[in-house]
DNA sequence: TATTGTTATACTCTATAACTATA
DNA sequence: TATAGTTATAGAGTATAACAATA
């Protein structure tokens, strides 16, 4: 891929530049692939951020129910990563007396100078990938891809009904 | 997940609208997830979708290494979906007399129709993932996006030179 | 009975490296 | 020697389904 890396650095190919889909996919893969990279110093990867960060602004009683539903994952796929953070003392699990079914997530002190760290790459790679686009341009970016969110979880609902339904 | 879908449909957790790379991987795996679904009734997925798009707007002597240099994919990755593609009679590899090396890849007539079939599709997936988005917007978000590539591709670089060089 | 978390399993996508046949 | 394509293999990520403990 050496050849075509100086090419694709200077211009997208044309094919690409005029389907919506293939950018988005392209750009989620590209920028969690580079964020992916530069955890690798923390030793720890985009998923273990996404659940320390729901986790960081959730402080309250936060189960791995609440998490999957925040992240939009299967309960069962939060566990390898509760997994991990808790091996490395990151977070702890504790059964809540309240309901023993459930574990109540608790960010340990080295888990939250962890989230600190990460959260400073996360931005730096936000400036990186935003370069050269003005603050009222990123805004727009958000605002964009939020409501793009939107469109495609009712597009994912339509579908789902449909197929009950038929 | 049933349970959160009507609050994920509505508005984005609070906590991932700040994030911009969040924002794009979930906005590319939702509408690629889309795109595969829809897909399915022309029985191909979405990597099926990009070479064969790749090849329609590219006829003449299209080699496997011409594909994984503008999908920027491995060359090994190719492969199996152009064997998935002949398999059905979409393409024809035909190796290139003048380098005995290179398959030529063709896209048969009945390729040519699924393409068609396949640019509706996406299409109208356009349209569902930019509904309320002004012409005007959906333009802005394109260049947004390709700038975005832009720059990820130039990080990327940035970090396999500084990897090279320390 | 329903729910939380867990395990086992399988599937998709992709990358790496070793191989072949040509150049 | 280098390049085009192939194969085998492994890894990440995620989903599904069955299960245990608890409600």
């Amino acid at each position: 891929m050496a050849k075509n890396s100086e090419r694709d650095r200077d211009a997208a190919p044309p094919w690409i530049a005029d389907n919506i889909g293939f950018l988005l996919a392209k750009a989620g893969t590209l920028s969690t692939e580079l964020f992916r990279s530069r955890l690798e110093r923390l030793d720890v990867r985009p998923r273990h951020y996404s659940v320390l960060s729901v986790l960081h602004l959730h402080p309250e009683q936060c189960t791995q129910q609440f998490l999957a539903g925040c992240l939009e994952v299967e309960p069962s796929s939060v566990v390898s990563v509760v997994d991990d953070l808790e091996d490395r003392g990151l977070v702890e699990r504790r059964r809540d007396p309240g309901d023993r079914r459930r574990n109540v997530l608790v960010v340990t002190e080295r888990g939250e100078e962890l989230i600190a760290d990460a959260q400073e790459i996360a931005a730096e790679l936000e400036q990186d990938l935003m370069a050269g686009v003005p603050e009222r341009r990123r805004r727009e970016l958000r605002t964009l891809l939020i409501n793009v969110l939107g469109n495609a979880s009712r597009a994912e609902q339509a579908e789902v009904e449909a197929g009950s339904a038929g």
